[in-house]
DNA sequence: CTAGGGTTAG
C-alpha cells in the first residue's frame, strides 16, 4: 500500500513533472556535448548539477534552485533533501513547498525519504503547526526504522511543542534513547515558547543533571532569555549573563545572545545594563537596533529612544526595520508628536516599507492617537493587505476619538472580511458600548466574548467591568470583579473608579483596604480614582487623608492628574478658598486642567467673584481645549458680562476649537435615541414638548423656579425658561417616560456635564412621575428618585 | 534575539 500523502494546510504546489521527463532538446544540447546515453556522463551531469543546486540554495535563490529541480532529469534523493532543507527554513510561505515536494518523493518510488529528509519536512510541519501531516511523517519515519533517530525526534518534540501539545512532546522525550543538547533546546524552547516558565526552569536543571550532564549553549539561553525577561526575573537574568561570560558563548553567538540580554535588562527596566551590553557588542544587527530602541519605548523614555534611532540611521539605512520604526512610531503615538511622526512616514515610504503591515499598523495607530482619525482611516483603506491588528487599531481609534458608533461599523466590516477578531480587538469595542451607556451592545459583546472563549481573560473582564459600571449596572462590574481568575492592577483600579462614578465612595474605600489584603499594591491611578470617588461622595476629609497616605504611606510623587483631583475634591465640596491655597502651594506650575477643575466648581457653587480671577489664570496660560472656552464663557454668562462671554465663544471659534453640543441619549429596546438641545428631529418630537409642557406646570405647583444662571446667552428671561426647558437631557427623559413602563429605571446617558437646572427638574420629574430616573454624565450618575439625588449637593 | 492593535484616572 502506498503511504498516504501528508495533509497540508495550504494548497500543495504541482509536483515537479516526472519520469519519462524529456529534457528539453535545446537544453540538453547547450548542456552537454557527449552523447546521452554515456552512463559515465550522466554521473558527471547530475554531480554538476548537484553542485548548482547547493549553489543557488547556498546563495538564498530558490527560485532558480527550484527551476533547476524541475529541470533535473533524474533527482536523486540527496536533491529532494537539498531543495526540501532550503524550503522548511524559509517560514511558513515556503514550507508548504517542502511538504509538497516531500509528497512528490514518495510518488517517486526510485528515492524514498532517508533519515535526512524526515526532520526537515517536520520542520516544515512545525513552521505551518500542521499536526496531521507531522504524524504521518512520523509514522513514515518509524516504517523506515527511524522512530528513535535523534534529529527526527528533536523535530518532532519542535512540531508538539509549537503546536501546544507537552504530553505527546515529552513522550518522545522520554522514549529516546538518547537526549543532546538540541533535544533539551527543543524541550525548553517549547516551554519558553508557551511563557511555561516553571517547566523551562526545570529542564534547565535537569539538563545539567546526572552523569549525561549537558551544558547550556547560546541557543539555551536564546530560548531562556525572553521568558525571563517576560518575568522580569533580574536576578536570573544576570546569572544568565554570568554564565554567557564564563562559558565564552558570548564570542560564538554574540548578536543572538546579546541582543536577548540587552532585550532581558531593559524589560526589567535596567535601561543602564542594556546600554552597557548594547555598547559592549562588537556586531550589531537589526534586530540588535530593534530591540535597544523598543526598550527604551517600553521603558517611557521617548527621547533617548529617538536619540537611538537617529543614531541608528547615521549608520546608513542597512538597520532600519519596520520593527524599529513601529517603536519609534509608539514614542510619537505616547508624546503626541505629529511632527516626527510625518517624518517617520516619508522615512517608511522612501525606504520601501510602506506596504510592510506591522509599520502600516503603526502608523494607522500612531495618526488615530493624534486625533488625525480621517488620516487612519485614509491609511487603513490604502493598506494593500489587513489583519486583526489594523481592524483593533481603527476600532481603538474611532472609540479614542469619540466616534463609538463607527467602532461598530468597523467592527462589522471585519466580520463581513472574515478577519477573526482576537482578545484586543474585543478590549477596544467593549469601551464603545461603555462610551455609548448601549447597554443591549454590551451585553452582546459580553455573549460574543464567551462564545470566543476569552471570558477568563484578565483584560476581558476590566473592560466589561468598566462597560456595566458606565452602564449603570455596578452589580454585575462587582459579580464579575469577583469571579474573574486572575486580577491586575487595572482590575482593582477599574473597580474604584466604577464605586466612584456611582457616588459609592465607602464602597470604594472598602476596596481600596481589601486591596492591601490581596498584596496588591496601589499605584499612581489607584489614587486617582480613589480620591475622585471621595470627591463624588463629598467625603473630603478622607479624601485629603488618602492624598497624604500615597506620598508618606505608599511612596508615590504626586503627578499633575493627582493635584487635578485634589483641587476637584476640595472645590467641588465647597472649599473654594482652600482648593485656591491647595494651587499655590503645589510643588509644580498648575496645569490649565488644574485651574478649569477649579473654575467648574466656581460655577456650581456660584462663587463669581474667585471665578473671575480664575478665568484670568486661564485666560492667561491659554483655556487649550474647548472645555475651558466652555466654562469661560459660561463664568462671564453667569455673570451677566454677555458680550466678554460672546468675545470668548468668538476666539474660541476663531481657534478652530468647537463646542461638541450637549448631547443625551437613552437606549430603548437596544436602539439609541439621540437628542440635542431645541432638538424637534425625533418622530415622536411633539408627544416629546407636549409632555414636558406638562411636567412643568405640575413642578412650578410644587414650587419649582427656573434657575437661569445656566443659560449662556443673552436673552430675555422668558426666553431663557424655554432654551433651559429644552436641554437635551430633559428630551430624553421625557421620551422615556412615555415610552417605558412605570416599573422601568429611565437611563439616559449626556456627553456632558448635567446643568444646575436640568438636575433640579429632573429630582422634581422623578417625584412627579414617580419614576427612578439614572442619569450618567461626563462626571457621574446621577440617581433620581422621590425627589432625591443620590448625589446630594456633590454634582 | 526585536516589533504593530487593547482595559483603569480627570
Amino acid at each position: 500500500m502506498r503511504p498516504r500523502l501528508p495533509d497540508t494546510k495550504l494548497k500543495p504546489a504541482a509536483a515537479p513533472p516526472r519520469r519519462p521527463p524529456p529534457p528539453p532538446a535545446a537544453a540538453r544540447l547547450l548542456s552537454t556535448a557527449a552523447p546521452p546515453s554515456d552512463p559515465c556522463h550522466l554521473q558527471q551531469q547530475q554531480q554538476q548539477q548537484q553542485l548548482d543546486l547547493d549553489d543557488h540554495i547556498a546563495r538564498g535563490d530558490l527560485t532558480r534552485a527550484r527551476h533547476l529541480f524541475d529541470r533535473m532529469p533524474d533527482p536523486d534523493a540527496r536533491a529532494y533533501n537539498s531543495l526540501i532543507r532550503a524550503y522548511s527554513w524559509r517560514g511558513p510561505a515556503h514550507a508548504a513547498g517542502a511538504l509538497a515536494l516531500y509528497a512528490a518523493m514518495l510518488r517517486d518510488a526510485r528515492c524514498p525519504p532517508n533519515k535526512y529528509t524526515f526532520p526537515f519536512v517536520l520542520k516544515a510541519c512545525s513552521a505551518l503547526q500542521d499536526l496531521r501531516a507531522g504524524r504521518a511523517i512520523h509514522r513514515h519515519a518509524a516504517r523506515a526504522g527511524l522512530h528513535a533517530d535523534l534529529f527526527v525526534c528533536t523535530a518532532l518534540i519542535d512540531l508538539y511543542m509549537k503546536c501546544a501539545r507537552f504530553v505527546p512532546a515529552a513522550a518522545v522525550f522520554h522514549a529516546m534513547p538518547a537526549r543532546d543538547a538540541v533535544a533539551w533546546n527543543a524541550m525548553l524552547a517549547g516551554y519558553a515558547l508557551h511563557g511555561m516558565y516553571h517547566h523551562a526552569l526545570e529542564c534547565l536543571l535537569r539538563m545539567q543533571e546526572g552523569c549525561a550532564s549537558l551544558r547550556p549553549n547560546a541557543s539555551t539561553l536564546v530560548a531562556l532569555l525572553p521568558l525571563l525577561a517576560q518575568q522580569s526575573a533580574l536576578c536570573q537574568g544576570k546569572s544568565v549573563h554570568a554564565y554567557s561570560v564564563r562559558a565564552s558563548l558570548h564570542d560564538k553567538d554574540g548578536v543572538l545572545v546579546g541582543t536577548a540580554l540587552l532585550d532581558m535588562y531593559a524589560k526589567c527596566g535596567e535601561l543602564l545594563y542594556a546600554r552597557r551590553v548594547f555598547e559592549a557588542m562588537p556586531i550589531r544587527n537589526d534586530v540588535t537596533w530593534s530591540a535597544i530602541i523598543g526598550g527604551f519605548v517600553v521603558c517611557g523614555r521617548m527621547t533617548e529612544a529617538f536619540g537611538l534611532f537617529k543614531d541608528m540611521l547615521a549608520q546608513g539605512l542597512g538597520f532600519l526595520s519596520p520593527t524599529s520604526v513601529a517603536s519609534a512610531l509608539r514614542a510619537c503615538a505616547s508624546l503626541a508628536d505629529l511632527h516626527i511622526g510625518k517624518q517617520l512616514h516619508v522615512l517608511l515610504a522612501k525606504s520601501g516599507l510602506h506596504s510592510d503591515l506591522t509599520a502600516g499598523n503603526s502608523l494607522l495607530s500612531m495618526y488615530a492617537k493624534a486625533g488625525l482619525i480621517d488620516e487612519a482611516t485614509a491609511l487603513f483603506d490604502e493598506m494593500a493587505a489587513k489583519d486583526t491588528v489594523s481592524y483593533s487599531a481603527l476600532v481603538s481609534g474611532y472609540v479614542q476619538n469619540g466616534m463609538a458608533d463607527a467602532a461598530f461599523l468597523v467592527f462589522r466590516k471585519m466580520q463581513a472580511c472574515n478577519v477573526q477578531p482576537d482578545v484586543a480587538t474585543m478590549v477596544s469595542l467593549i469601551p464603545a458600548c461603555a462610551h455609548l451607556a448601549a447597554l443591549q451592545h454590551g451585553k452582546c459583546s459580553h455573549g460574543s466574548v464567551i462564545v470566543r472563549g476569552m471570558a477568563p481573560e484578565t483584560s476581558i473582564c476590566n473592560a466589561l467591568m468598566d462597560m456595566y459600571a458606565k452602564c449603570g449596572r455596578i452589580g454585575l462590574s462587582r459579580q464579575i470583579f469577583d469571579v474573574m481568575p486572575a486580577r491586575d492592577i487595572v482590575s482593582w483600579n477599574t473597580m474604584i473608579a466604577g464605586y466612584g462614578i456611582h457616588g459609592l465612595g465607602k464602597e470604594a474605600t472598602a476596596l481600596f483596604l481589601d486591596m492591601n489584603n490581596h498584596a496588591c499594591e496601589p499605584d499612581g491611578v489607584t489614587f486617582i480614582c480613589l480620591i475622585s470617588a471621595c470627591s463624588h461622595s463629598g467625603l473630603v476629609t478622607e479624601g485629603k487623608r488618602w492624598f497624604h497616605m500615597m506620598a508618606h504611606k505608599y511612596g508615590i510623587t504626586p503627578r499633575m492628574e493627582h493635584y487635578i483631583s485634589m483641587v476637584d475634591l476640595l472645590a467641588r465640596g465647597g472649599f473654594l478658598d482652600e482648593a485656591y491655597q491647595f494651587i499655590q502651594s503645589m510643588p509644580m506650575k498648575a496645569d490649565v486642567r488644574v485651574w478649569g477643575a477649579l473654575l467648574a466648581a466656581c460655577r456650581v457653587h456660584k462663587n463669581i467673584d474667585l471665578g473671575k480671577q480664575v478665568a484670568r489664570m486661564i485666560q492667561k496660560l491659554g483655556p487649550e481645549g474647548t472645555g475651558n472656552f466652555v466654562l469661560l464663557s459660561n463664568m462671564f454668562s453667569a455673570a451677566g458680562r454677555f458680550d466678554e462671554a460672546a468675545e470668548v465663544r468668538i476666539i474660541q471659534k476663531e481657534k478652530g476649537f468647537k463646542k461638541s453640543p450637549g448631547c443625551s441619549w437613552i437606549e430603548i429596546n437596544g436602539s439609541l435615541h439621540a437628542f440635542i438641545g431645541g432638538d424637534r428631529s425625533h418622530p415622536r418630537s411633539p408627544e416629546i414638548y407636549q409632555e414636558l409642557d406638562n411636567i412643568l406646570v405640575d413642578i412650578n405647583k410644587l414650587g419649582y423656579q427656573a434657575d437661569t444662571s445656566f443659560v449662556l446667552q443673552d436673552l430675555e428671561e422668558e426666553e431663557k425658561e424655554k432654551a433651559l426647558l429644552y436641554h437635551s437631557e430633559k428630551l430624553a427623559i421625557a421620551f422615556g417616560v412615555l415610552t417605558l413602563s412605570e416599573d422601568k429605571t429611565i437611563f439616559v446617558t449626556k456627553n456632558l456635564r448635567v446643568c444646575g437646572d436640568c438636575h433640579t427638574v429632573i429630582k422634581y420629574m422623578s417625584l412627579v412621575r414617580r419614576r427612578d430616573i439614572i442619569v450618567r454624565d461626563a462626571n457621574r450618575f446621577h440617581h433620581f428618585k422621590n425627589g432625591q439625588c443620590s448625589c446630594g449637593d456633590f454634582w
